[in-house]
DNA sequence: CTGTTAGCGCATTCAG
DNA sequence: CTGAATGCGCTAACAG
């Protein structure tokens, strides 16, 4: 049924109009000086004709693209279910939108894709970029040293050499209040189940639990997990089971690994919060679906996204952002039954 | 630290492997025959100039963009944290890839968004669409009806006049035959708690528990839910508290729905499986979290993406397919513990 | 206010 | 096998 109707372009609709297709030009550009009479004509011709500027020759002339990419590299194979990450999305199409930007996402988990996105970042494929890393290998990132384009990234990086701007959540602050939260509450006797190593958020919560801890830290009273897995949660219970029987409290490095604890806690006869409190990190749904529910570190992922998009949109326009500017974002408790 | 390196192009290239930039071009599109001798002088050239061709214009020149678009329209705001979606991406994002299309995708979550994504298919922003409609806003479709790329859609739609193909997993199939396994177990007396009657998959499993049921089926047997989250099971569960005496299974349309019924038999002081058996649909991350586990059926995401892809590709490659043509994928019985 | 012209960077004829 | 010429569809600078 498909009327293999050709390709209309700018110039059918100056002719359709009466008009150069300079003109015409003009008018689609909004800015300058179209008289009336000509826009009227102009705008009945594009509605007859179902004309839409190309895309790339627009790109082309204009050497820029409109378009935002946000990047997602995870590990290999991985698939992203994360909530956080896709409320940030959701976020920052939001921004980007209302500034004129369509936002595109990529996904790196394999190293085939990865070295095709790293490709096409070079070749001028978007304006801006968002850059998730949500794994240990950071390669990607190199690319954009080449680039003469803005980047963000979302989370702060222990690599001198990378000089983007980042915005990330207070993951210090946050897990030091939840732990101090727990303290207050007279629990006394706390252990860390840390995430793993190579993540920043990682490692700055567990910096966070120290600065609570003060002389009291041990390094004997944190356990380090691999991933950010429910099972984590349960490895690390038991590996905490001989003293249990001394132990009130568990500051978990996020959400599933906290479920994790309290899933072997209960196998083990001891009862949360009553014997044991729990607390987990990013309030995220698994929170409120955890029995008892998870008291939790919120942070605001939505705003995560906006924020990287706003900054992204300043650096765009111009604006000079330093060298390993960082802006943190606030979190706060979020109180339910498990501590 | 920015050296504002002038933007290399072909001819730089050109002129310094010392032949013209015609040769270059035929040379970066591998066909055509280009001495050895050139060859490496144009690979040197290339690499010494760190020379990436310019998007745009190779997709102005030829015609097409060697990318694909995968678009997910959900409901205003809403986020996208589905499992089967992210799988499917990523097995999407592999056959692309190796077939050497990049796959970007698009999220269409406001009236804005979709009206931009809409605008931007019409430019000619991709060579083909993979459409994923989580939502009952079906408008965006309507969009590619006057765009000569191919769309493959993600689910069978009800609606006549969209003639695109669709890949989609047998879910009257899957809800028929654990049905039958709930019936072979002696359960004889099941209720059924649909999900959001807009959704096709919805429809279609509702359907496979009648046709399970036969002559048994009665409409008092179902609860409608408005959507597809854990609370929608707690109210089914409140909903036939009166009867759940004389009631042995529950059979749900995915496993949040699962889950929520299961939690609220529970503090009704019921015992699953023992007392009642309840199926999900779906086997995502939640049902082994679920306690008791849960006994769903499960769909293969990956290789959903995977064969929408495969469809796509035979489509550009300008193979025919017929209008409407649907392709089920099998789904298959997850024995755990709820049933 | 509007028509004309010259590229944007590359693919692709067509000669040679 | 390779150089030169055209055009993809549009923007922007320039005259008028």
């Amino acid at each position: 049924m498909k009327t293999a109707q050709k390709k209309v372009t700018i110039r059918d609709v100056a002719q359709r109009a009466g008009v150069s297709y300079g003109t015409v030009s003009r008018y689609l550009n909004g800015n300058d000086h179209v008289s009336q009479d000509a826009s009227d004509r102009i705008a009945a011709a594009i509605d007859e004709l179902k004309y839409t500027p190309n895309r790339a020759a627009r790109s082309l002339a204009q050497q820029r693209t409109s378009t935002v990419a946000l990047i997602i590299q995870v590990e290999s194979n991985e698939t992203i279910v994360q909530s956080s990450v896709s409320e940030a999305m959701a976020g920052a199409n939001q921004t980007l939108g209302d500034a004129g930007y369509q936002m595109v996402t990529l996904i790196a988990n394999t190293e085939d894709s990865t070295r095709r996105i790293a490709q096409l970042v070079r070749s001028d494929f978007a304006d801006g970029y968002l850059l998730f890393s949500l794994s240990n290998d950071d390669s990607l990132a190199n690319t954009f040293l080449g680039v003469d384009r803005p980047v963000v990234r979302s989370e702060i990086s222990d690599r001198g050499d990378l000089p983007y701007p980042a915005v990330d959540f207070a993951n210090a602050d946050g897990q030091r209040n939840v732990t101090r939260y727990l303290l207050n509450k007279g629990r006394d006797a706390l252990v860390y189940v840390c995430g793993p190593g190579y993540s920043p958020s990682s490692v700055n919560r567990l910096e966070g639990f120290k600065q609570a801890m003060g002389e009291r830290f041990d390094e004997r009273q944190v356990y380090y997990a691999d991933d950010w897995e429910i099972t984590s949660g349960e490895m690390a219970a038991v590996e905490f089971q001989p003293m249990l029987d001394h132990i009130n409290g568990f500051v978990c490095a996020n959400d599933n690994i906290a479920v994790g604890v309290i899933n072997q806690l209960t196998r083990f006869g001891y009862r949360v919060p009553e014997d044991i409190a729990v607390t987990g990190f990013d309030d995220s749904p698994l929170a409120i679906m955890a029995n008892p529910k998870l008291t939790t570190v919120r942070q605001d992922s939505i705003s995560h996204g906006r924020v990287m998009a706003e900054l992204l949109l300043a650096m765009m326009r111009g604006e000079q952002v330093e060298d390993h500017y960082v802006r943190l974002l606030p979190t706060s408790i979020v109180e339910r039954e498990s501590a």
